[in-house]
RNA sequence: GCGCCCUUAGCUCAGUUGGAUAGAGCGUUGGAUUCCGAUUCCAAAGGUCAGAGGUUCGAAUCCUCUAGGGCGCGCCA
């Protein structure tokens, strides 16, 4: 209906343009947009005030022009113009009832659109390190890259779901040496556990499978281990500089293929504990990337190569720097370090010319906000490899902070005392985990009331618009309980112009919206926008069914009134399924 | 200190990308229902859009400054 209008006013203004009322070369963008007013019709169009500041001419005027150029449409019964020269459009009846047809012929692809045109996008999401289970944190990034993904998706772009693995790094080494010295102390050695290792119970349970499959085959004593390693930090020392010397240690005596082995141990489990948790969020990818692969694929040195060759590399105190001022950044980095190891950075670098190369026409990297100050020298390396940026996209993710009874849940990563996403999970179900996650902006600091989100109530939004779906169901199930026939015949013959009643009204005008809201979510990446849709139009079905009958009326109305319901229920399952959440059949 | 983000009703938040008289939910107050599920519905009260300037036909929305809050400023990942 919006993009009807749309196209009758470019008609009409192209008329005007012809005739040489309007000056040809005038630009302009069409926006139609619906009424806040019912007063003002169902669509109104500002372009007369913006047309008038261009040509130099009373803004009534031109909207007198451009209406009296609009062709004929059936379904529009009424132009007026409002105002200081709004155009405002009122709808015909029967354009309004077509939904319900559309609806039910479209079923589960109402609302999908073709704006996209098969684009490939690529959105990569959560991507937190394998160092431990995932979590609330995370779980925001999840349900929001994933909402974004399957809008996106539903909005005719081809989406490539990717999650980066930090399968190397320091991170990793202190994880694989953590599970390490549980195994040992597994074996009976004694030792103080370092204060920068991974302490969480999942360490342990890693260890413990490690012992079982190899027995004592990385033991060694641990006098042996500890013998020259600086102190560590409550012993007076630098728990960065002991942890670093273990890490040392331990490959040194275990060697390259044992200390391997301990590594994936702890990699491997902590990573299908992720793909199990993501799945069970119902959060699915189409590719895990490596970043171990980075190297090995001699990406990360084809990367530096070309920087280096194209001048934006430099060394300096023995270390490689890129010149990540020149493209914005307020300082250099350095990619390759005097040690001769590379940096995550470079790592980075590498991975995105990788998906530049993979030909992707929008690349869009969800991150927690806390990551906000890489996005210039990513950006920078992407101009420096002569990439556009602007086909980066990185949307940031605020944090949530957790209520229960009131109060603010404490949490610190350090101390291994955080709510992990599987325990909310548990606490409050997947659904309302993913309704809630949605239903603020993203760069919105979010506040999660727990006691909310599980409580079966009416001021619960998730059990109030599945409610609505169950209740139409619960409608639709009585029809056989009392003989009453509405099959597809019914539906096809139904007199949907008995549908009069304000609260009808209301109710396809929702309906309408619908396709609009999926195209607006999908392209400014704000699945908010259809969490709240959802909610109004659970009110809507709620206020309708309050107010009127459904079985009780003559058969047309009743058939009219059970078509209409019959194609909320497809809305409301429809926008459930793109987040994720079920669309039950009772409660 | 520098940079990025946030600030809208008592609370939690929307606000269609610059449009018409700023909206929901919760909470508060008052009301409805012999019923297809009371996990429902209707109504009222509640606002200096953090503050001050500016841009223009028109600003919660764009620009500048100020205040408050969050985050970031490693040869860590």
């Amino acid at each position: 209906m919006k993009t009807h209008i749309q196209q009758l006013l470019a008609g009409a203004l192209q008329t005007l343009q012809q005739q040489g009322t309007l000056p040809a070369d005038l630009s302009f963008d069409l926006h139609v947009e619906r009424t806040r007013d019912k007063n003002h019709g169902d669509f109104a169009c500002a372009i007369a005030l913006d047309l008038a500041k261009k040509a130099r001419r009373k803004p009534r005027e031109v909207a007198e022009q451009i209406v009296a150029a609009l062709s004929i449409s059936a379904l529009i019964t009424k132009v007026e113009i409002a105002g200081p020269g709004f155009i405002n459009f009122f709808m015909a009846p029967q354009a309004l009832l077509r939904v319900v047809n559309d609806i039910l012929e479209a079923g589960e692809a109402y609302g999908r659109s073709t704006v996209g045109h098969g684009q490939r996008v690529q959105v990569e999401f959560v991507s937190a390190n394998p160092t431990g289970p995932l979590h609330v944190g995370h779980g925001r990034g999840a349900a929001y890259g994933a909402a974004v993904a399957d809008l996106l998706v539903a909005a005719g772009f081809h989406v490539h779901r990717e999650y980066y693995v930090n399968d190397a790094g320091r991170q990793m080494d202190i994880l694989a040496t953590s599970v390490w010295l549980r195994y040992l102390e597994q074996c009976g050695e004694e030792f103080t556990f370092p204060a920068n290792g991974y302490r969480g119970d999942y360490v342990q349970q890693i260890s413990m499978r490690l012992r079982q499959m190899h027995n004592d085959l990385f033991r060694r004593q641990a006098q042996q281990i500890f013998a020259g390693i600086p102190a560590d930090e409550p012993a007076g020392g630098d728990k960065e500089q002991h942890i670093d010397a273990l890490i040392e240690r331990c490959k040194q005596l275990l060697g390259a293929g044992h200390y391997r082995t301990v590594f994936d141990a702890g990699l491997n489990e902590i990573l299908a504990d992720i793909r199990d948790d993501l799945e069970q969020f119902g959060v699915a990818y189409e590719e895990w990337f490596s970043e171990r692969s980075l190297t090995s694929s001699g990406a990360v040195e084809r990367a530096l190569q070309r920087l280096k060759a194209s001048g934006h590399l430099y060394e300096q105190q023995g270390a490689w720097w890129f010149r990540s001022s020149a493209f914005g950044d307020e300082k250099d980095r350095v990619v390759i370090r005097d040690n001769g190891q590379h940096t995550y950075f470079a790592s980075d670098i590498a991975y995105h010319m990788d998906k530049m190369e993979r030909g992707y026409t929008r690349v869009i990297d969800i991150w927690g906000a806390d990551h906000h100050g890489y996005i210039p020298r990513i950006k920078a390396a992407l101009a420096a490899l002569g990439y556009d940026p602007n086909r980066l996209d990185v949307l940031l993710v605020q944090f949530a902070i957790l209520y229960r009874g009131g109060e603010k849940v404490q949490m610190s990563t350090r101390s291994g005392q955080f709510v992990t996403l599987r325990e909310l999970r548990g606490e409050v179900g997947k659904d309302a985990a993913r309704f809630f996650y949605v239903t603020r902006k993203c760069e919105q600091h979010m506040d999660f009331d727990l006691d909310l989100a599980k409580s079966e109530s009416n001021d619960n939004p998730v059990y109030y618009i599945q409610y609505a779906h169950a209740r139409i169901c619960s409608v639709l199930q009585q029809l056989a309980e009392r003989g009453i026939s509405f099959g597809p015949d019914d539906i096809r013959n139904a007199r949907l112009d008995r549908l009069v009643e304000s609260h009808e009204i209301d109710l396809l005008h929702m309906l309408s919206r619908y396709p609009e809201t999926i195209e607006t979510a999908a392209l400014s990446c704000q699945p908010h926008q259809l969490a709240h849709y959802l909610r109004e139009l659970a009110a809507a079905l709620h206020a309708y069914y309050n107010a009127h009958a459904f079985l009780r009326e003559e058969p047309e109305v009743r058939s009219a009134r059970l078509v209409l319901i019959t194609a909320t229920r497809q809305v409301l399952y429809n926008g459930l399924s793109l987040l994720g959440m079920h669309a039950p059949q009772r409660m």
